[in-house]
DNA sequence: CTGTCTGCAAACTTTTTGCATATAG
DNA sequence: CTATATGCAAAAAGTTTGCAGACAG
């Protein structure tokens, strides 16, 4: 969780990903983008995006930031995760689910395919399914309640 | 889905739950307490509660329907749905689940007996599960698309 | 009475918008 | 060259806070 960044994607690549999502290559956008790509499973505010991006385009402006991250949004690259406070934008595309752990607080993705939903209520046709799970991972699971609760501050 | 209000709850009932909670019964309170008991499972937003609200206490201010909000959750009196938008407040505080139509926007109340959930991850221990499934609710799934698609603004 | 709650207004945070300029294609 | 994107700044939307006065208990 500290630094893996698998993903580095070069500039063009970048370029050409967000052509073929029919959005201009500009730099802002390529810098945004970039931030993603090269945060593996990261969550990030807009804000925390602008402050990154800002460290490559010193001249990036909050509303660049906010539009870009619509577009990216609106056009798939970027994953949308709602909560209390800011809208976190997330780079891994594909649905999937979290589970926090209320000792640890660390928020762990869990695959659908880890997951089985069945909705018993007729009529409904369910499309997406967002699944916020609580309770202890393995790890503090383990620690049978002998340890001190570290209520670990943000992290992620 | 209507003007369902089975619990019309008098003002003395109402005072007697707030004080049995930790707090003062005041004429506010009461207000804003009384309009979810007066809405079977309504989703209202701080705004809505706010203009529901004042129509009896003209005086009222939205820092007071805010304070009240948040202190009313806080109690264990309302629950809090965090989403798109305003956060909005709950009158159903059972854990439960939600469905948003992605045509009509309306929030859905789903029980949890009416979802098998089950994480099959070894070492996880779920002691608490928010699911928000998105898609069609049986009225605009009903209308087979052949009715024009409306994208009602918020409504709720 | 006393401590809590209210109303007011102002601050704060997050996000959106209007318009002139810059730039991708 | 032209349509789109950017930057700036201001506004909108949602929420929180400080303080003097009001009210529940």
């Amino acid at each position: 969780m500290s630094s893996a960044s698998p993903t580095p994607l070069s500039d063009v690549a970048l370029a050409q990903l967000l052509r073929a999502h029919g959005l201009r290559a500009t730099a802002q956008r390529r810098a945004i983008y970039g931030l993603f790509a090269g945060t593996a499973n990261g969550h990030l505010s807009a804000e925390e995006v602008f402050q990154r991006a800002r460290a490559q385009l010193p001249e990036l402006s909050r509303a660049t930031v906010y539009n870009a991250l619509g577009e990216l949004a609106e056009a798939g690259l970027l994953g949308v995760v709602e909560g209390p406070g800011p809208r976190q934008f997330d780079a891994n595309v594909s649905p999937h689910h979290h589970f926090r752990c209320r000792r640890c607080s660390a928020l762990h993705d869990i695959e659908p395919a880890r997951i089985e939903l069945r909705l018993r209520e007729p009529g409904f046709e369910v499309e997406q399914a967002h699944v916020l799970l609580e309770g202890l991972c393995p790890t503090c699971a383990g620690e049978t309640g002998s340890g001190p609760p570290r209520p670990r501050p943000v992290a992620s």
